[in-house]
DNA sequence: GTCTATATACGGATAGAC
DNA sequence: GTCTATCCGTATATAGAC
């Protein structure tokens, strides 16, 4: 049973189907989109949503659940790679959410929004199974860093600090590309420089609070 | 004609539905929440919602409005201030910030989306009128302080950073408190240390992107 | 599998009594 | 000003033809 491609060279109608949603969902969030908008989307007609997903309910659920799987094991592959440093897990990290928040920028509100609306119901859902926060590659090398360079600061802290720097432009561009009046193509070459940008500024926030 | 205090004592009814829809639209978002939601939430009937604002449309409008304008006078006031350094402004700012957040954690997430859903018609509405960014207090002290230290990087970069680092944190605190198991309180007290960190972070960042 | 037509429910808004 | 009852558009979901 070979797994199925990223993206398909024949789509199925359930899975066009699936894509429009995709698309519709995270443009305006579950509440405002209406299954007729995601028929009008894929090309199809409102009866045949129904007909593969039951409902609209299920057929967000699907898409959530992949969304965060595979985002989840994204990050994982790299947080728990004994092979990179602490610091090119940082870079590796910032340039993956980065590549993927260009081709993808309403993602991020969609899973904040959703993830707000009903926190039990998706974490749950997804799982993080199995394996314990602090026995990840990243976690025993920060514990080395941080007793090396005397650091006292929360580690927490310092997990906001990249997931805030990376994500958070992407959640706020409409008020800055107003605010600025820079084009889309302008904004995503800043994200570009913050590649290279923000390991740089989370080394140099490090290495302010040593004692 | 003396100003409406902030703190109602006897809150008229009128008041009494907005702030219970304030409630409601904050933590739903517009699509979501339902008249009746905000009818019960006053603990008045339905029918009073038309009454005094004709539409639920209208009342979001009035309280998007309100906030946004609540929000945007606090900053100028801040980053328009001649009489504090740069250094100072940013740490008011967070300040300032945090202290709003803890106690309307809900808020950056609503503003966020319903900017999404239509940039132009919340950020034309409120309108930032007048004010070159140019000529605000901040702006000249980075120029200064730029040209002085021979910084490189685009000022919108800190910006978004400064922004980021306050905010991120309650936008993503459903997942953060989830995953870490934090209560409120322990949460509310990692941003309390916050208060103090993100100035220097800020301030090492910037250091950090010297020629 | 895919469509058209329709049943059913829900939500915003209003009429009218008090 | 505040309530109950109701209208009416719209959205989800389904029945049934092809």
């Amino acid at each position: 049973m070979k797994p199925k491609p990223v993206i398909e060279i024949n789509p199925s109608t359930e899975d066009k189907i699936k894509d429009a949603a995709r698309r519709v969902f995270t443009r305006k969030g579950y509440a405002a989109t209406r299954t007729r908008d995601i028929a009008e989307e894929s090309g199809f007609n409102l009866a045949l949503i129904n007909y593969y997903f039951r409902s609209k309910e299920k057929l967000f659920d699907i898409i959530m659940v992949e969304h965060l799987q595979l985002f989840i094991h994204s990050v994982m592959g790299i947080v728990n790679e004994p092979g990179t440093t602490l610091e090119e897990k940082i870079g590796l990290l910032i340039s993956h959410y980065i590549d993927m928040l260009v081709k993808n920028p309403n993602i991020p509100l969609f899973v904040l929004n959703e993830v707000n609306a009903d926190p039990k119901k998706l974490i749950e859902k997804i799982g993080v199974r199995g394996m314990d926060h602090n026995e990840l590659a990243i976690a025993k090398q920060w514990k080395a860093f941080a007793a090396a360079k005397k650091i006292k600061v929360n580690p927490i802290h310092i997990l906001m600090n990249v997931v805030a720097l990376a994500i958070f432009p992407f959640v706020g561009s409409p008020i800055i590309r107003n605010r600025t009046g820079l084009s889309i193509d302008q904004f995503n070459a800043l994200m570009e420089e913050r590649k290279k940008l923000i390991p740089v500024w989370i080394m140099a926030m490090i290495d302010s609070s040593t004692t």
